[in-house]
DNA sequence: ACACACAATGGTAGCGCTGTCATAATTTTA
DNA sequence: TAAAATTATGACAGCGCTACCATTGTGTGT
């Protein structure tokens, strides 16, 4: 024995119960183990019983990567997701979560933190895993990546929008739509001097897209967007809130901002607040995805509501329902709903 | 061949590579493959080349559920957390993340929902993969996956706070002295009718824990919280206006709330903004965690950092520096911080 | 009574990799 | 220059399970 060797194989390998002492316990075969582990396959009620006694007794629990091994497949869903810090996807996870609940699916998590070649590296590294199917949060990849899950042959969904040729299945909604709805509802309203808050559109390109829709709607109104104040990073309350203080400060007046999503527009009303201008009297305010602090607000945000939740649970449910790829693509609208709130 | 079976394997298992293949056209035995794929044992730099050009050429992954099965060892680290709406749970899966960013170890995270019974089944799911190690959030558990998780021999790290015993390694802060410095924070600065306002107590028994040592502070200056206001249910900004409303309704006069957490807090601003009370000299606020929203605020809120991330990196950190369980319990405290803001 | 279905079980051969030990070719050391 | 150490490679036997086929027993229809 080395005592360089930290470990030889795993501490202690004969605490690892098997399918074969189990057999052995229960004087039936291991297949028959199996089956019963597995509710597979005709088995009597008493050898069922008898079976599941011993398993309770000495406590066994299968190995799912012989399992796996054995029978070319896993229970593993893939996940990559671009972040955890904007609230916006660990909601879409919790859909994910919701729909694989009470089925034997174990979704793995990668966060690539919007860079393409590290989403590659998690694609590879989660096909070593033989996974049940994939969901890439986004269409942005690799060649490379999307060769893979191409040729991988399970079922990929990509999600957030519709507004791209998907691999597999598109869950989501129409961002250009939405943007377009966005400067509808508001011509309508009345507001004529349009200004835009965002932050950086290279991460986030649906923002673009939500933008290049709303200046088609402005376009076929006469309008156009007569400021721009752009944060040059992710979005958030402090960004909005400086952006806003900026947009104000320059010398072209508006008298609606749109925002590029909810966390820039609460910053946007936090600096109206504090500044003491008059939300809507003096500036209105519309932001996108309709977060719950958005009602919660002292006057309540007007928005869009995009479905994260649903989004999550609806690819989930698709992937489930049928694991073998298909000929064609899928595409499924989640939809939104503009949310008239007191800002807009 | 019959019709009748969906699939007999995987669909085309031929179009699967397998290590034999790769040691085929590169003349060399599987073992030497899988050395310069696992970059182990000496392999000349020339054997090395030659394999790699093959691999990259006909696009060899390996199959880690084989060599997992092969070693009894698996790169997955089991992540046990209570929900993903609160944010601090997706801020302590990015220290994780984080951590893990370049290692072989991939987090597999299982959604409890506070439910004990729940989570159990997560960890026997999870134990079937023969995981590397494992993360729960929080220290409520079942009997039998406590059994399960002190039985498995590797190493398990409990989040959030170290008031308990942990199993084996405990990472987080001190809730009952995180509490006790608000109440001395909150005494010192001259606050003498304290009001609560919080949510439910048994899915957080955290909260509970703060609001302990915060009564510990108060009766050490002679006072006690004169009024409560409490929410059955999560936390949320929704709730926090709620009860600060009815807290201001009483009949019992308060001059400062300590809530629960920052979404309550910031719900309770949002309250006092849009009722017209003037945070801090009619009402002063303080909260619990240092959420990015609390610095975005008209008025900065008042609170106390608990360092989600730090937790969660750090844990990872110190399962990855031994994987194998010593001896004695380990407990890190990552601290905390009064954040001084306008609101008290 | 006989073929035929069907339920219940078992034997066997891998799945694709890695641990272990063995071997051959080289270099280093005394 | 022989012996020891080191480097580079390979043979082989599983890891624990499941797919596939085979085998037995029991009831059913005609």
């Amino acid at each position: 024995m080395k005592s360089t060797k930290p470990n030889a194989r795993l501490p202690d390998r004969k605490l690892n119960i098997t399918l074969a002492e189990v057999a052995k316990m229960a004087n039936v075969s291991q297949i028959t183990v199996s089956r019963v582990m597995r509710n597979k396959g005709p088995i009597s009620d008493e050898t069922r019983k008898n079976v599941m006694a011993i398993v309770k007794k000495i406590g066994y629990v299968p190995n799912r990567i012989a399992g796996s091994l054995a029978s070319a497949r896993s229970n593993i869903i893939g996940v990559a997701i671009p972040s955890l810090s904007n609230i916006v996807f660990p909601e879409v996870l919790k859909g994910i979560h919701a729909a694989l609940k009470g089925t034997e699916y174990q979704p793995v998590v990668g966060v690539t933190d919007y860079n393409i070649k590290t989403e590659e590296a998690f694609v590879r590294s989660i096909m070593a895993w033989k996974p049940a199917a994939m969901i890439m949060a986004g269409f942005d990849h690799t060649d490379a990546a999307r060769k893979i899950l191409l040729q991988s042959g399970i079922r990929v969904a990509e999600l957030m929008d519709i507004d791209r040729k998907p691999i597999d299945i598109a869950v989501g909604l129409s961002h250009r739509q939405a943007g377009y709805d966005t400067g509808r509802y508001l011509t309508e309203r009345g507001y004529r001097r349009f200004g835009y808050v965002g932050h950086d559109w290279f991460d986030d390109k649906r923002a673009k897209t939500r933008y290049d829709g709303m200046c088609q709607a402005l376009a076929e109104a006469g309008l156009s967007f007569v400021a721009h104040s752009q944060f040059d990073g992710t979005s958030s309350m402090a960004a909005g809130r400086n952006m806003t203080a900026q947009l104000l400060a320059g010398k072209v007046k508006v008298d609606v901002a749109v925002y590029s999503n909810d966390d820039m527009a609460v910053g946007g009303v936090f600096h109206c607040l504090s500044a003491s201008v008059a939300v809507r009297e003096k500036l209105a305010i519309f932001g996108f995805n309709g977060l719950d602090i958005g009602a919660a607000l002292p006057m309540t945000l007007s928005t869009l509501r995009s479905n994260r939740f649903l989004i999550g649970k609806i690819a989930a449910e698709k992937l489930l329902e049928n694991l073998e790829r298909r000929s064609g693509r899928v595409v499924i609208d989640t939809g939104y709903e503009i949310i008239v709130g007191e800002t807009a």
